[in-house]
DNA sequence: AACATTACTTTCAAAATGATAGTAACACTT
DNA sequence: AAGTGTTACTATCATTTTGAAAGTAATGTT
């Protein structure tokens, strides 16, 4: 093990932490999800300071992972929807809760369930070529220049 | 839809959000799990302040994702491990680092590889329940009260 | 004895945050 | 037509956080 530079640029962690790395931009994220598309419904669910509430939705937009779209003309209203990068975005927060419940998981707690069965989900992470669980096998991770 | 606030205590995003929004709380995760532990170490892969560092680790440490170490007696020296809760962070940033390479992959990247196929891994995120991959069935948020 | 290493702490200016209040554009109600 | 409500903000400003630079303490190394 090395002490390398790993932080900069070329970590796809590290380049999505640019703007991720922020707990409102997070929750407006999971808010969005869970159905959320207006300034005042993300104001009043996250009682959030306005002032802030429109320099992460601006962060958001730019970055692509909301868009905003006019849903009246007059007057002038618009709402922010999730792009694809947006909802592709679902899975960390799927895999946030999951660690969030079992280790912060003292008292009632919102849960995510699949409509169709009615159960609650339970989320796991698995790595498509092996199908293992990850966590159950060793990892390496491999710097730009071939480490 | 409404516009009821899911934020505060119940919702298991939220609770780990509470420190782990924080871009270099996940960084440090990052390059723990990466293999390193001290001090100096993390300051110059991140180029972090000390100050800073030196908060976020005491912060990482009381919220019981690390713990000190001691590893050399005289001199006294200590370095950070990875406890069972920071360990089990890594599908979180697996599937963050998955998103990153998606959408921010532009350049040379890190990658993560399984250490026994040397092949770069392709994290998905599943619902063991009904092992459809997340984001390809309708899922509902529920809150405590029975929503 | 002098220098190096490790893990910090101190100081302080700059930037970010967030509470409170205000605004602009219109619709709706009496 | 006047007043009230709704939505999506912006302005102001005190407080908090950040982070750069330098310093410190305990010890090992030459």
């Amino acid at each position: 093990m090395n002490d390398k530079n790993i932080c900069a640029d070329p970590c796809p962690i590290a380049r999505c932490l640019a703007f991720l790395g922020d707990t409102w931009s997070l929750l407006i994220l999971r808010d969005a999800h869970f159905g959320l598309t207006r300034f005042d419904q993300f104001r009043k669910s996250l009682g959030i300071a306005p002032t802030i509430l429109t320099r992460r939705l601006a962060t958001l937009t730019e970055e692509g992972m909301l868009e905003k779209r006019l849903y009246s003309e007059r007057p002038p209203r618009e709402e922010y929807v999730l792009t694809a990068a947006g909802r592709d975005f679902l899975p960390v927060l799927v895999m946030i809760g999951a660690w969030g419940h079992q280790y912060r998981g003292e008292g009632l707690l919102v849960r995510i369930q699949d409509v169709k069965t009615g159960e609650d989900i339970k989320p796991v992470a698995i790595d498509a070529v092996t199908g293992a669980k990850i966590g159950t096998r060793p990892l390496r991770f491999v710097l730009p220049d071939g480490n």
